[in-house]
DNA sequence: GATTTAACTGTAATGATATAACATATCAAG
DNA sequence: CTTGATATGTTATATCATTACAGTTAAATC
């Protein structure tokens, strides 16, 4: 299962997505228009708080800790108090628009908005970038064992922690 | 790479390890032993402390929030603050005597200490008991992806996230 | 074996992450 | 339009983790 890029317009490349250049400013409309869409058709509250919530976390296009989104939601005019962000991005990670880094407990907008998948990320742990990408959990041995220990999987975390290729650089030892 | 099962003795099967039933004394002595033997080969101070927070660990075998840990210590004669506890944790974690479960903010005890392995783990949503288990890290797509990215993998978190057996006839839904 | 140095432990204070509980407001169904 | 469910705002508190510093013990060097 994939869910097709939308065509994109000429415009230039400026930000890092993941760690490849790319369309920032469609990206991001990209992912609002989907996740308006994702909603409208399930009867989902894509409210204000929740819509911003999305919108920074695209905006950064990194793992962002709670608090940090929640400074950014007072300065919008939302609450400025701890449940606020909690719960809006509570709400993205339920509905796959965002998705929770275990091991660094932050937030980052979903890059394959729609699609059915397991997520995996890739986290540099110098700039704390972190791209998101695919895989098949049941082809490294993880499904087998589950299995032949009669343990029902509901949710997977898979999460590389090292150097993107920039830090590489910027560090090299 | 694999770690010999040190030979058991004739003993019963009393607790679980995992999901399995196993001789839970022996288990906790092995691996007591093995540390001491770790640390006494290199040099390291297996300090009471250290000791015994590997014991506690041990004992529960199940995954355990530092402040859980950090209470057996208080109970043992130790201290009673928060580093205590931490930087002993932190030891056992990095020379691969215990893992921390990064979906739960908790630790548990390596199941297959002295060897070279990538953990896994099966974590019970509803009793917390942790089964570890190795994988292939290469073998999903995760190396592929990060290979294309130019990313250096240092550390793997994998962690599957359900419910065990005995927690699904208990709580069948 | 005394001295020096590094490692470890204890404690106080604080920072960072997350949730419970409740009041008010808005939405959606009947 | 009323009712029940959902969402938001706020206070307070719970949980997880670290910094900083003092005192102690172990190890390395002389």
């Amino acid at each position: 299962m994939h869910f097709p890029q939308r065509r994109r317009k000429t415009q230039p490349m400026t930000k890092a997505h993941g760690f490849h250049k790319h369309d920032h400013a469609a990206c991001i409309s990209d992912a609002l228009t989907t996740a308006e869409a994702y909603c409208a058709a399930r009867k989902l509250q894509f409210t204000p708080v929740r819509r911003r919530t999305l919108e920074v976390l695209l905006a950064h296009h990194r793992s962002m800790g709670a608090y940090e989104v929640l400074s950014h939601l007072d300065a919008s005019g939302f609450g400025a108090q701890p449940p606020v962000a909690y719960r809006a991005l509570d709400f993205l990670v339920k509905h796959g628009f965002a998705h929770k880094v275990e091991a660094m407990n932050a937030y980052v907008a979903c890059s394959h908005p729609g699609a059915q998948h397991v997520p995996a990320f890739l986290i540099c742990r110098q700039c704390s970038t972190v791209q998101e990408t695919q895989i098949e959990p049941m082809q490294n041995g993880l499904g087998d064992a589950a299995h032949d220990a009669g343990f029902a999987i509901e949710r997977a975390v898979v999460e590389a922690q090292g150097l993107c290729p920039l830090c590489q650089q910027s560090a090299p030892e």
